[in-house]
DNA sequence: ACCTGAACACCGTTCAAGT
DNA sequence: ACCTGAACACCGTTCAAGT
């Protein structure tokens, strides 16, 4: 009797659900990079071949991922023109996507779209009908919007990390200003303080996001109002 | 005198140079996810190993293949107003991003970005100046414009691939005409074809990029002209 | 100064074998 | 039906050793 039941319970079996919940568990706190098959099988106490039982490879497991995020998207109407509804939709979109910060690397890295991502550009289309939108005009909206439709824009400058007490950042900051002329001014102008142009201060992503936002919204509402 | 000097010339030796531009030509050839170390050393007749005397590591690697890259747009003028000269800047930067099909991708990924970038930047910071934004404006325009400025803006949908001869992918095509009814309208209407509404179809890139940064840029100047 | 062999610590995935 | 051990074919990178 020395295998006797212990404190471990391995009762629950594995299913898909608990593999990508553990993996977007996983992806969150390590971040994307981090996550392998051998590692998540390790936190689901498994070997990584047990998962294959489960998800039909990697990318399967990641495309399980992006459909377990975007479940988390909030779908009520949000507003009685369509501008609103869908300005609703995608801020919806974005917060989903902000708890997970690898889900926007992830789509933009899938081949094709999962039936989940289908039925959510379905929604949108959906809504632009209902707001008056020829077929063609939405057509070319979808294009504009591209990733902005699931609340992300690539994030082209990453301002996460402040640099300000490296001193040799700082001296390389110094030499940018002199170099790029252009940028420096843009700089000092938005940290509102002309001897620390220090990148990312006083910029809001939120704020930023729904700037681009509204820009094209509003463009496309003068291209529908010019259509009838 | 076995070991005699064959028609094998192993005499230019490695540099930086050299071995940026032979991983831009396996890229272009091969794709990026097929790029490694090991295969790239093969490209150039010697060991992985032998790279990291010109290159600091992978990430080095693929900074410089960026900036390769981003050597190639046009920067003269191209026009005398704001709006013409940026249109100009960025749909040269898109036609040098477009012979570089792994390049947005690799971009994207970038966690810093090489100095080409900011010097990329700083020159549509400048163009924006000129053209009277404040840089308060000039601020929010980068942002809203994003990787537009690149030229690329993701491509969400891959409509590359047409599967009209796999008799599998017509049936699913069938069933997503009725589970996604806005979807099946929209791809109707851009084919011209009720019968056939295949993805992609009758879908010009280039023109929907305009189409995009044209509402874009519009929108700014509407937005300039309101400051004054 | 430049290149190499051997090694380390990882990957995703398959497959026969176990229960 | 589900899990495992062993194996395969890869990775990026380091380091002492060669020329």
């Amino acid at each position: 009797m020395t295998t006797e039941t212990t404190t471990a319970q391995p009762r629950i079996p594995l299913n898909r659900e608990r593999v990508l919940r553990a993996a977007v568990a996983y992806a969150d706190g390590n971040g994307i990079d981090s996550l392998s098959m051998r590692k998540l099988g390790q936190e689901l106490g498994v070997e990584a071949m047990s998962l294959y039982n489960h998800v039909k490879n990697k990318e399967d497991l990641l495309n399980g991922m992006v459909d377990t995020v975007l479940a988390e998207i909030d779908l009520s109407p949000g507003g009685s023109d369509w501008k609103s509804c869908l300005r609703h939709r995608i801020l919806s979109a974005r917060s989903a996507l902000i708890n997970h910060p690898w889900a926007s690397q992830v789509i933009e890295s899938r081949k094709d779209m999962s039936p989940a991502m289908i039925g959510y550009f379905d929604g949108i289309v959906g809504i632009l009908r209902d707001g008056g939108f020829s077929l063609d005009l939405i057509h070319h909206a979808m294009h504009a919007l591209g990733s902005r439709m699931l609340g992300f824009s690539q994030e082209l400058f990453d301002e996460s990390d402040d640099k300000s007490d490296d001193p040799e950042a700082a001296a390389m900051m110094m030499q940018m200003l002199e170099r790029y002329p252009n940028i420096s001014a843009m700089l000092q102008e938005i940290s509102h303080d002309p001897d620390d142009p220090v990148v990312g201060s006083g910029c809001d992503d939120q704020t930023e996001f729904v700037f681009g936002l509204d820009l094209i919204l509003d463009g496309l509402e003068r291209l529908r109002l010019a259509e009838v």
